[in-house]
DNA sequence: CACGATAGACAACCTGGTTAACTATATGGA
DNA sequence: TCCATATAGTTAACCAGGTTGTCTATCGTG
């Protein structure tokens, strides 16, 4: 709105920062292989993780029911970002897996999130940035790894 | 997961900041008589605004379609954030206004954002926190008030 | 060996997005 | 003035991704 009130940019700026580094990081994916990728795959993926995992465990992972895990999984196996294959030590359990194309992506996320930050310490220096992740480290504990944003963004 | 890539860190860092600040708000809301309020209606009523709007428009500031705009309205008109009346001037348009429940949704948020705030520079010191949000500003030129926060998450 | 626990699949439902089609009303140019 | 065009809002059909409940197959243990 127009009258404006401090406390309401922290989270704004916070927000606005996030989704700056996911669109560039998705126009760059966008142009490398990767078409069909959505913000929310490279969470899911992460989850799932190079060993693989279960519907039942991503969901836990994932802050959804195994429902809707299975649901996430169905959609990535369309794509061709994961495989299911049975667990032969227990015919219950069916094991998804990154395919060589899923792992691709994650890489490459990787290094197109390393240039943003590099892109960034140019802007702010290395040093404001650094203190900046620290701050941020400071006022959010924890891993940094909470992979449960899909059940987050669910009830907004 | 496990390895740790710098570049990770900063976008996941920064949404947990935005997530943290957004629940503490909302445990903070529903304990002041918003129990029904979700964190998109924020948005909503902030794109709002105090002269009201329409569909339309409404649905132009949050970047959906006017359907969804207007579906967004009718869920908010239950809950008893908004209501709409018809244009004297034009009788094709229903202007939106938020009630006076919705105004003090958003009074409270206000406050307590602010509140949030001063936990932050608190923490950090209030140096500290003006230099975070100067380089937040910096990264992400431009009003903080871009609102098609809704129809950004619509595609996550 | 039987029973409780677990994994996955399926169905029905909700929300909130989409596009398409339709009605009613404004508006501007011939 | 009248008609063509544009605009506001509603409705419908569809989709994605979440929910809960139910069902089957399999595991593992007492």
């Amino acid at each position: 709105m127009s009258s404006y009130v401090p406390g309401f940019e922290l989270p704004l700026r916070l927000l606005l920062a996030f989704r700056m580094l996911i669109d560039e990081l998705h126009t760059e994916l966008h142009q490398q292989g990767h078409p069909d990728i959505r913000p929310m795959h490279g969470f899911v993926m992460q989850a799932i993780g190079p060993d693989g995992t279960t519907a039942v465990e991503l969901g836990r992972t994932l802050g959804v029911s195994k429902q809707a895990a299975g649901k996430t999984i169905d959609t990535l196996e369309r794509v061709g970002y994961v495989e299911r294959t049975t667990d032969p030590a227990d015919s219950r359990r069916k094991i998804v897996r990154l395919t060589a194309y899923g792992m691709d992506a994650l890489d490459r996320s990787a290094r197109v999130f390393d240039d943003l930050r590099a892109r960034w310490a140019a802007e702010l220096g290395a040093d404001r940035l650094r203190e900046l992740e620290s701050d941020l480290r400071r006022m959010t504990p924890g891993n940094p790894w909470r992979l449960d944003t899909p059940g987050w963004f669910g009830n907004l």
